[in-house]
DNA sequence: GTGAAAGCGCTAACAA
DNA sequence: TTGTTAGCGCTTTCAC
């Protein structure tokens, strides 16, 4: 009885044309009549048909899908960023398929053939892997979020070093003498680093920094970061401290209370991202708001663009086009108690 | 030059053999000669060829892919679930097309209507609309998490009324004899809500319910869960606030503190769900920990039987066989300076 | 051991 | 206004 999903033919049958008359009741294309259209509709109707999207794309058609790859939907902001995204491709009538590397480059790897195998009509990265050469195989659409792949892949993110500089500045203005900067991974490529570095050195402090890895595991997560505030803070004081994301902010104030030092009056605290979750959970916390959906937006409008061949992928850049673009947009402090005025 | 993927022909070509051959490569099916299969991987390295997943499928095979819905992705309940969901999945090969509803039954219509066409092998639901028969007219292996849809169709959840009952022990042994519950929506169904008046009725004390809807949008909700509080307040004592899920319970927090109540001398406040996110962001919230992982893997073996034939979709029951499961997993209290001892 | 040919469900010329 | 036919890329009998 509910074998199997009905075909085009079942309902060609049922409605006593031919398929290509169904197809074209379906894509609405050409000249039918009116009785012939309601035919068909019925017949559709009946039988709960539903078009077999693969046999679609098949014929050489689009996809109508879009490969998303981040490290996890777990993570508040990538979890509003995949809802982001999302949001923004259904307006364009495409669908999302869903990669979490888990910070695995061969998880990153396998989700890349995966992708290519399902024939999405492109990718947006937001992973974060090293050496992933794969990427170069790519024959099709590819934005990145946040992630420098290479010159010819275009980039959206937020304005992290000017984002850095803002954060830091408001724990300077705050009366921090000694900010410190926790962050995931440090050097050059950071730039919500050297935002931080640029500040400090403005006002003739000293920078100092404290990494713990963005993939460390919850258990040992909170004891590391405690043990490398403790050795930062036995070195020499600190007055403010600088995340980089808002769960590691949430961490130092747990640092903080332990050590009973009160926030904001002998730490201040900020963090980074913003998100709506973490809003809600610590809304005292101060912040450097990312836009996220200002970044998918952008990051789906360039790919689309690109999957509808207005903007041929310059994989090689032929005839030196224009180099592939970086998008920006400007972060928003979120001012909170946790930072002294 | 890179014009388009290549194909199987392609491979046959530069290999000189037929596409049965490749094919079977491919498969690792029948026999073949060394010669012939090492020629063929060569061929297919140096095309870097892709298998094309959709003819694969279209050819009656499984999509290997597996729909889940759920609300967002960015509550983090869902991004946690999304994530081993996902994991569970891929341990058998399987990926997963992820599907936001936002709360949105017109959403969840679209949604399921596209995984149909998708020719998914399967779909997870968690999303929480009401009223859609469109259920109904699903012709696949369905499961539920913590939502009932059908009889016939398997539904895996926490133990939410014994975990809601846990919760309830845990404020009145802490001493509060005016346990609140902060819900989103109040009936019979709401399993964590019986399991709350269980409790207080058998400790002889008066239930007192407040709901702020499920998906009020941010910028409303913390007004909406301040004005509840505020009126259960002013009508009678409070000292105790178990919230369905902790991102309530944060809000909960933030009001005792523009009300200088302290937590938990004058007021007590456990949460629900204790997913990653909210123990870092909050440590110190007592909460009922739902297991998530077991959650996951549970639904996705079921599914998988399912999809596999071990238990072919009971869809009308024929010959009274064994009605859908029920599968429950037991929540574990995380206690925190949230609570009175 | 290997190949030829039919067909999965659909679209798109090309006819009628 | 509608039907016929040839593929899309792959798997799978059935032959050789």
């Amino acid at each position: 009885m509910s074998s199997r999903e009905p075909t085009l033919a079942d309902v060609a049958e049922l409605a006593g044309v031919s398929l290509t008359t169904v197809s074209r009741v379906l894509n609405n294309r050409g000249y039918l009549s009116e009785k012939t259209k309601k035919n068909v509709a019925d017949a559709i109707q009946t039988l709960g048909y539903r078009p077999n999207s693969l046999a679609r794309a098949l014929h050489g058609k689009r996809t109508q899908t879009v490969g998303l790859i981040v490290p996890a939907v777990s993570l508040p902001f990538f979890g509003e960023l995949a809802v982001e995204v999302e949001n923004a491709l259904a307006e364009a009538g495409y669908r999302i398929l869903i990669c979490n590397s888990m910070g695995r480059a061969d998880r990153e790897r396998e989700y890349l053939s995966l992708l290519v195998g399902n024939r999405v009509d492109g990718i947006i990265s937001g992973a974060h892997n090293e050496g992933l050469d794969e990427y170069d195989t790519i024959r099709m659409p590819l934005v990145t979020i946040d992630r420098e792949l290479s010159p010819s892949v275009p980039n959206v993110r937020c304005a992290n070093e000017e984002a850095g500089a803002m954060a830091t500045r408001a724990l300077i203005e705050g009366g921090c003498s000694h900010p410190l900067l926790l962050t995931s991974r440090s050097g050059p490529r950071n730039l919500r680093e050297a935002g931080y570095r640029a500040e400090v050195e403005r006002a003739g402090l000293t920078p100092r920094i404290v990494t713990v890895p963005f993939d460390t595991p919850t258990p040992q997560r909170f004891a590391m970061v405690r043990n490398a505030l403790d050795e930062a803070r036995a070195a020499s004081p600190v007055d403010g401290v600088f995340a980089t994301d808002d769960l590691a902010a949430a961490e130092v104030l747990e640092w903080a209370r332990t050590h009973s030092l009160s926030v904001p009056t002998d730490l201040s605290i900020i963090g980074f991202d913003g998100t709506e979750t973490m809003r809600r959970a610590l809304p005292h916390l101060a912040t450097i708001r990312q836009p996220i959906a200002e970044i998918a937006q952008a990051a789906v409008s360039i790919l689309l663009d690109q999957i509808e061949g207005k903007a041929p992928r310059s994989s090689s850049d032929e005839a030196g086009a224009a180099p592939a673009q970086t998008v920006e947009f400007p972060g928003m402090l979120i001012p909170g108690r946790s930072l002294a005025l």
